[in-house]
DNA sequence: GCTGGAACGTACACTAGCGTACGGAACAAT
DNA sequence: ATTGTTCCGTACGCTAGTGTACGTTCCAGC
């Protein structure tokens, strides 16, 4: 494949670069270039979703509200990918909640224009559909984690994919946040953290977390980190 | 809008249900009645998708193994869906195990037949893809579920789910399976139907439940049931 | 009618994680 | 330098669910 166009003008969000010249010029010119600041809401449950949101650093949360006070991860966006999946497949909204966990950076794009390309160029869709494939997946391996997993076992996999979308080995992150996102406690995640921490797999500061030992991490996740990331792979290259 | 036309044949799957009458066109020549027999295998992890199928009736199940000798459900599928939405989504694959969990009967469809009439009626993908968005609102309502609900809340939702996908109230079920189904123990399932039993919510015969209390039902499963079910009615009416 | 197997009931000791709650440490703002 | 606030460590009693294992009941097949 020659080299994506995207590429050349610097994104580096594997959705955009992946996409052909046309279908990239097709959205290129309504690519609004912005920051991605922390908590900042790009999605709320049963509204019309306004703008879609292509990432280049930072991690961005979906999570459904479950009881009162209570929520949960059940999928996570960094620069592999992209928000809205539901405008790709069609719809005008989510019942979950999306925003900005890990801030950075990033370009956005009107839903409605999104829209109108894909009455333009049906390939376009077809392009982003392979990452919505990819999306599933996570929410798949998600679901099976939360349903099995040992909180040791789900923490290290949420490290995982947060270093898979970040730059370097620290990750800015409270125990509060990961237990949100986790749908444990905030005390529960501290011990974990720190079992983690004793199997020097990690270094853990105030309000930020060091991967040390990927490898450790991921043999300690076991089949719960993996499928999701082997999809992209294949996918994308 | 007109009545469908694939309603007119007798069809019930309301994804077919919901097409043009040219879309409908398009698949009706390739669609095969089949039964759905009991276990019947319908995809397997990496490998080549061959057909996706059409329920009419009865369950099929998405599995996803997590660690040796474990499993979790994270999809559902009956009259109102398809299997194969990594077709649909452009792929050809998929990472869990997709078999029959209830037997029943419905239509099957080579994947590449489908791919191709892609090719002649863009339209056609776009009304599946409504259904891929139901059916990822459901994984990710599974995720949540699996994340914090109690395992009466889980079982609650999941006979709930299965009974909207029957005719009457008799769900051919053992507690293995379910078992199997929540990623927990036999035993614990035998002490949840207990519970709802005791309640009135369910009556508990040898491989079979019925559903007695409906609205008890949905009164105990609380926020876990509910919300890709309105994602179904709001799309599909 | 008997037998074998599948499905279900029950038991017990054990572990993970919960709810709550309090104290200390780090940091920001004044 | 002091204060307020956020963040993290820890503790304790409690509950849900586990792993294992042994009965019991139901039913099909001979």
């Amino acid at each position: 494949m020659a080299r994506s166009v995207a590429a050349e003008r610097g994104f580096r969000n594997r959705v955009l670069v992946s996409l052909s010249a046309d279908d990239f010029e097709l959205l290129r010119p309504h690519l609004v270039s912005m920051e991605f600041k922390l908590r900042m809401s790009m999605e709320e449950p049963d509204t019309a979703i306004e703008h879609v949101y292509f990432p280049e650093s930072g991690i961005v949360s979906v999570v459904a509200e479950a009881a009162k006070r209570k929520s949960v991860e059940v999928g996570l966006i960094g620069r592999e990918g992209m928000t809205g999946v539901a405008i790709v497949l069609g719809d005008d909204r989510t019942s979950n909640h999306v925003y900005v966990q890990i801030a950075g950076n990033g370009h956005a794009m009107p839903a409605a224009t999104l829209n109108r390309a894909f009455g333009e160029s049906p390939t376009l869709r077809v392009s982003l559909l392979r990452y919505v494939q990819v999306f599933l997946s996570q929410t798949m391996a998600t679901a099976s984690a939360n349903g099995q997993g040992k909180l040791e076992e789900r923490l290290a996999r949420w490290l995982l994919m947060a270093h898979d979308r970040v730059d370097g080995f620290s990750l800015p992150l409270t125990h509060e946040l990961i237990a949100m996102m986790l749908g444990v406690r905030r005390a529960g995640v501290t011990i974990a953290i720190q079992l983690l921490e004793g199997r020097s797999l990690i270094k853990a500061l105030r309000r930020e977390i060091v991967v040390r030992d990927r490898a450790g991490l991921e043999r300690l996740a076991g089949q719960t980190y993996g499928t999701p990331e082997r999809e992209m792979k294949r996918l994308f290259g």
